[in-house]
DNA sequence: AAGTTACTAGTACAATGCACGAGTGTCAAG
DNA sequence: CTTGACACTCGTGCATTGTACTAGTAACTT
């Protein structure tokens, strides 16, 4: 695994300026990454300093993290469930990470490990599609984390390959490097919105005992019971918006997606 | 303003299974919602009764929200401190509202006032054009806000109406009920996406010394920093994604979906 | 006169993020 | 062998949060 958080250098964000101590601390964490990591790795038997908890990388903080969210939500990650999870003292996590907005940061780049754009010399367009399907699978294998990497965004190693990558496929498919760039954002910010709105029964409100299904279905019996003169377009729209199958839907508008780019790509102009 | 919150069904997603308090309280909201309107009305003088604060009205509460969070961020929004804004005390607030979500909700609602999609008979593409434009406007004018709106959605009044006057537009550019529901979706979600990214540096990053373009130009420093044989294409695409003006990319995003859907159009096939 | 309604607000409580400082054991230098 | 710097752990405590509970007051109805 060459994408680990190490060899990456600090995000300017994480360093607030009220808070002195980060200079510091900034030194100490990045060594205590690397040797955490080594620490995990040569854990030959003998030394009794061994601890009965896996070792504080931050692989397994977002880990640990994620499944709190999965079972709890977002409200069930605390400080202190967290450490529980991990078999440290609550405070000992501290050490590890500068405040919870690191643990955050964690959480939102662990969404995309293990994904990647198909870059081979297929169709770029098929590309595409199989890639933004793949984000979108990865969103829903946690759908309650999804509003913590929303506006955060993830800088981590898995999302800058994942940016890399998407651009990379529309170079290829003959975007210029400034169109192609645009291209990833109007892609990207197309899947984070849908998926946001498809996740937030789960996220947002709160409430474990309702699927997506029951969600939609919730909010179209609000629409149908709202006044019929006033709304309706949107009545009449309504099983379609609440009632169909979300993946029906998000092939619309990546396939909608698809053609605006490739049009645009015929026309010529990639600057 | 026939818009009011007083003529629309309570949602469903308000009540929480486990408080059995929302049935009774229910009833009483909806009445005192309508007697704090008319009081506002009626301010004939004389009535000694009169409270030195303005009515708490869900406008006025969402506004008071709204000032405290463009002001100091969205942790600024206490409970405290938007009853104080109003001028009444904390546990008075919980009279007019049920709890914390349910000013959220409002606040979601109430960036969207005062918009609506021009559906004259212009260009249907002309009315898309200026219509997104509008309602990104007006998310920037409360940038830090963005977050409570977005995952949450807004089916307040306002939220409702554009919807409503969004499909109506695409039902009359020719599309059918159906796809004009996926279109709102498509463009719906684009939007927000794009907004949710240009907006976290206010919102999430809770940075108050700090712009969008600050921001951005933050992160362009971050990428230029990564290193360059892993990150080619991402390092050749930063002057464009961080550097370059975001009304620009809004702009090629929403050309591209505009001109997706009208390939769909033009090919006919419009369930 | 008495009760109901509409509304206000103080107190109290549990949970939160996290600052502080007092502890561990390890290892290198003196 | 001693000493002290270092890497790391964690218990206590504090300020802040949402809100349940309770006790009110003034106007209106009966």
């Amino acid at each position: 695994m060459t994408d680990d958080h190490t060899s990456l250098p600090t995000p300017p964000w994480w360093s607030s300026p009220e808070s002195r101590r980060a200079a510091r601390d900034e030194e100490r964490r990045t060594r205590r990454q690397a040797r955490a990591v080594e620490r995990a790795a040569s854990r030959h038997p003998g030394r009794p300093e061994a601890p009965p908890h896996a070792p504080v990388t931050p692989e397994n903080i977002a880990d640990a993290a994620l499944r709190l969210i999965d079972a709890q939500g977002v409200d069930g990650l605390t400080v202190r469930a967290l450490a529980h999870e991990l078999g440290v003292g609550t405070m000992t996590l501290y050490w590890y990470v500068q405040n919870k907005e690191e643990v955050l940061d964690l959480v939102a780049d662990r969404l995309f490990a293990g994904l990647s754009f198909p870059a081979a010399d297929q169709d770029w367009r098929l590309s595409i599609r199989e890639g933004v399907h793949a984000v979108r699978a990865a969103l829903l294998r946690h759908a309650r984390a999804v509003p913590i990497m929303i506006g955060r965004g993830s800088f981590g190693p898995n999302g800058l390959r994942l940016i890399e990558e998407s651009i990379a496929v529309f170079r290829r498919a003959g975007f210029g490097p400034s169109d192609a760039a645009d291209a990833y954002f109007t892609v990207s910010n197309f899947v984070t919105g849908f998926c946001t709105f498809e996740t937030s029964a789960l996220s947002v409100r709160n409430q474990p005992d309702i699927d997506i299904k029951g969600y939609a279905q919730l909010i179209k019996q609000y629409i149908e019971s709202l006044p019929a003169e006033r709304y309706p377009n949107l009545q009449a729209a309504a099983p379609r918006i609440f009632g169909a199958s979300l993946d029906e839907r998000f092939s619309f508008g990546v396939d909608c997606l698809v053609a605006g780019l490739e049009a645009r790509l015929a026309e010529g102009r990639t600057s």
